[in-house]
DNA sequence: AGTGGTTCAATGGTCCAACCAATTTCTGCA
DNA sequence: TGCAGAAATTGGTTGGACCATTGAACCACT
């Protein structure tokens, strides 16, 4: 019955301090890499104890949004505009086998999605974009013998960046770190991703000849081939695990 | 060379407060809703001051671990252990329109891959889990006339859970508390998502009878109709702003 | 027994004033 | 002019105080 009485809103100081400090950010135009006022300033300007904005602070370099450097003030990292909206994504993975599949399968569906959406909606620029991550990809490939891992990642992530929805961005960016938190030779497999690399370009033939059903394809194709190396490597661990 | 040598690590309090709450966490396995030390005591144990305990909470509240309740104490509010991952997503002015459209991209991206995997992978109870809360659900849209967003949204978790990937889950339930940030009455669509009911029932039989493609097929599907519903009510949304 | 009011201790929220540590800026000497 | 050292700036930490809310215990009255 009384259903539709939510919990009254009494006190909220330090989320006041943060809706003011938007405000401040819009009208000033703050961009990235900007400096904004010191905690005593916005302590006094805003009549509340410096203690408050430390914790609203606090709040915002939690969310990415600021840079605290002690001695020097404080940055904007990002963007910051009074009615953004933040979703908190915590991640329980392993850093097991099990846990690095897991992040496949994720990013098998974003990558899929990612790519289809992209060859809808990648306007010119960001067309040339990929194609441009694509070759300095491909060049790397060559002279290095192998592939980059560094470049790989650019060329995805200026498909994701081209799909229109920057929460594909986002997600796979976390994907990608619990990647690399144990990637750097990744599982003993001496030429890793070596397989996938002729997909990359098929993605983005599909993408730029505007065939979302073929892109997602290809792109299910390439992570089936990462999938496989890691199986590989996992066997190998395992053989080489008995001692 | 010498890449591989981090900066050393002077001051890092917060950071420890947190690291040695999650141990405390872990070795009392601490589960959600239960209640943790008090703001005193973790400064007495832990030898820092009452206000860095403060920020390290604070630090967790913006991440949505944990919950503070003035008077009363702070209680966990997730499952936390010492390795997470956390990454907050931020979708620049997410109250519209377009910040809908973007969360309903990644449900459409990860729901048709989830209900493939669970095809392959879901046991026998977790089968017979998903058919209870289907019929849960189907009986909430006879009584109740309309679309039931709680059963429904059961009805999903099931099959996220059975898809043998916990990141499906973790990552959906985010999208999903941004989608009920404005969703009591969505727009203004009376019978919004009853659209979507049929495909509950064919995303499940194509589950049980081992149809990956046909489940990723059905969810696509299920999606496209939520999409048309979002869509409708924007254009609603459009024509009542004209005054 | 139950209803409502009061008291009181516990707990998170805020404030203050000081000091520490890293950084930046200024200054004065060579 | 160049640069080392002093001084100012700024975030990080501390300890102590008080406020506001909560919840339990207690009490009076019905």
């Amino acid at each position: 019955m009384t259903d539709l009485l939510p919990p009254i809103q009494t006190t909220a100081r330090d989320d006041a301090v943060l809706k003011a400090l938007a405000g401040f950010v819009r009208q000033e135009a703050l961009g990235p890499g900007e400096k904004l006022p010191t905690e005593r300033i916005l302590a006094e300007r805003l009549k509340v104890s410096r203690n408050t904005v430390r914790e609203a602070l606090t709040r915002w370099e939690g969310l990415g949004l600021v840079e605290r450097r002690q001695g020097s003030g404080t940055y904007l990292k990002a963007a910051v505009s009074p009615d953004m909206l933040h979703m908190p994504l915590t991640l329980a993975g392993g850093n097991d086998f099990a846990g690095l599949m897991s992040t496949l399968e994720i990013r098998r569906a974003l990558e899929a999605e990612a790519a289809a959406l992209c060859a809808i909606r990648a306007g010119k620029a960001e067309l040339a974009e990929i194609e441009r991550k694509l070759d300095l990809m491909e060049e790397a490939f060559q002279t290095r013998a192998g592939m980059s891992s560094e470049e790989d990642w650019e060329f995805h992530q200026a498909i994701f960046r081209a799909s229109g929805n920057p929460l594909f961005e986002q997600i796979i960016a976390a994907m990608y770190e619990m990647f690399h938190r144990f990637w750097e030779h990744p599982l003993g497999v001496r030429d890793f991703g070596h397989a996938s690399f002729p997909y990359h370009r098929s993605i983005f033939n599909c993408i730029a000849a505007r065939d979302p059903d073929g892109a997602r394809v290809e792109a299910l194709k390439l992570i089936a081939t990462v999938e496989d190396d890691l199986k590989r490597g996992a066997a190998n661990l395992k053989l080489s695990d008995r001692k």
